[in-house]
DNA sequence: TCACGAGTGTTATAGCCTCTAACTGTTATA
DNA sequence: TATAACAGTTAGAGGCTATAACACTCGTGA
């Protein structure tokens, strides 16, 4: 095997590792050039955003996102090996958004588990109907041939469930690993995710409705039962 | 303005109103050749609800229903102005099957108004496992750049939840027309689909849940409340 | 009967996309 | 300061939607 100096055509193994690690929470970037490398990802990202925004998922197009930032298109493939991991990466990191908007939210506003469960199902409507393009990329139909990775988004969202199911088990008196507590919480995610996703969808439009009214309705009538 | 023969580049006007007419059952086809173009149109229909049965919608393309025909993609703008107007004649065919799967599995087991809601229900839960892809075009959220034409859709939607309301409405013994049993059936509607959103998203997967008994709970409590 | 026009198909092409290859310039560091 | 990794470029393959300009097939009407 004689040394031969490989042209790099793609960017090297160690780039990559750093660009599409697994998880968002690398130890801090220390040099000037990660420092600089994380900041682009993170520009590439926030264009990502703006771009599902107004357009929806499907829109998501690295070539237009480069264009927007003054680059040409296969430049950016320095910082994602491709659309579908850029994607992923959106994924885990909205998902982490998501349970977080629901830990601050029962957290702060404190008190009985019932108080705690209505801020945080008001704090998520909130959020959703900020960030529409985020709720869909968690909840939406997945990309053409895009299938998430399992490990990066059950993880976060079985942590998510698992808020929502201590609560609703203090609400109730039973314990949080009670199948009760569990079917109880997957019932109340799956009642929130209906409202939201029927909402964001425009599907409440033109019913003559007022949905804020109904969604409370709804929040008390799930907290009663 | 001279008398010129025109080269007919795009398909001829007559063509494309009987190709994209805006309902589904237009008088019925008479010459042969209309004839032949609906089944046409039928098979192309039919190539494309394969297509995003496996690859969703996102994995439409008019190009590949045209190879898997034997043809090549041009000759389907002969049949559909463009791809959204495929999409959006799969959408007002799969609302009007959506609404006929309610209204026949109620219509077929009679009896009490709660008798016919569960019977509804757990027929619209059937359909939409048998046929993911077609729920969610109706309820993921729009294509890239797609918008559906509201008139299309909102009507046979409209019509879908008036069956449910006037159910609903029964069972509660409340006039079909009083704001509680719209609210009622809004609210019915978003919680069906919540279950179902998440049990086709594969949301349930790994939880340790028997999903069958769970979507029969909340059958129960839902109508119980 | 037979010409003609509508309908149905083709190839060629423009312009978008993702992604790879090959190349050049820059910069951090050994 | 020399060098290797990094960050950008252009060129191009192959997919897509869609249009343009053809060619062919039929059913129908004079």
């Amino acid at each position: 095997m004689v040394h031969v100096k490989e042209p790099s055509a793609t960017p090297s193994a160690s780039a990559l590792a750093r660009a599409s690690g697994p998880d968002g929470q690398s130890p801090p970037p220390v040099s000037r050039r990660d420092r600089q490398r994380a900041q682009t990802r993170d520009e590439i990202k926030r264009a990502a955003y703006a771009q599902i925004a107004d357009g929806g998922l499907g829109a998501l197009s690295l070539n237009a996102i480069a264009r927007t930032m003054g680059l040409t298109g296969p430049a950016l493939y320095r910082y994602y090996p491709g659309r579908d991991e850029l994607i992923t990466d959106l994924l885990a990191e909205t998902y982490q958004e998501w349970g977080e908007v629901f830990r601050v939210a029962t957290a702060r506003v404190g008190g009985t588990p019932k108080r705690q469960l209505l801020a945080g199902a008001r704090a998520l409507r909130a959020w959703a109907l900020e960030h529409p393009e985020r709720y869909d990329l968690l909840y939406g139909r997945p990309l053409p041939g895009y299938a998430a990775p399992e490990d990066a988004t059950r993880e976060t969202a079985r942590a998510a469930l698992d808020g929502l199911t201590a609560l609703l088990a203090a609400h109730r008196g039973v314990g949080p690993e009670s199948l009760a507590a569990r079917e109880a919480a997957v019932l109340t995610w799956a009642r929130l995710h209906g409202f939201l996703s029927l909402e964001l969808g425009g599907h409440f439009d033109d019913l003559g409705l007022d949905v804020d009214r109904l969604f409370e309705r709804d929040l008390r009538s799930l907290l009663a039962g």
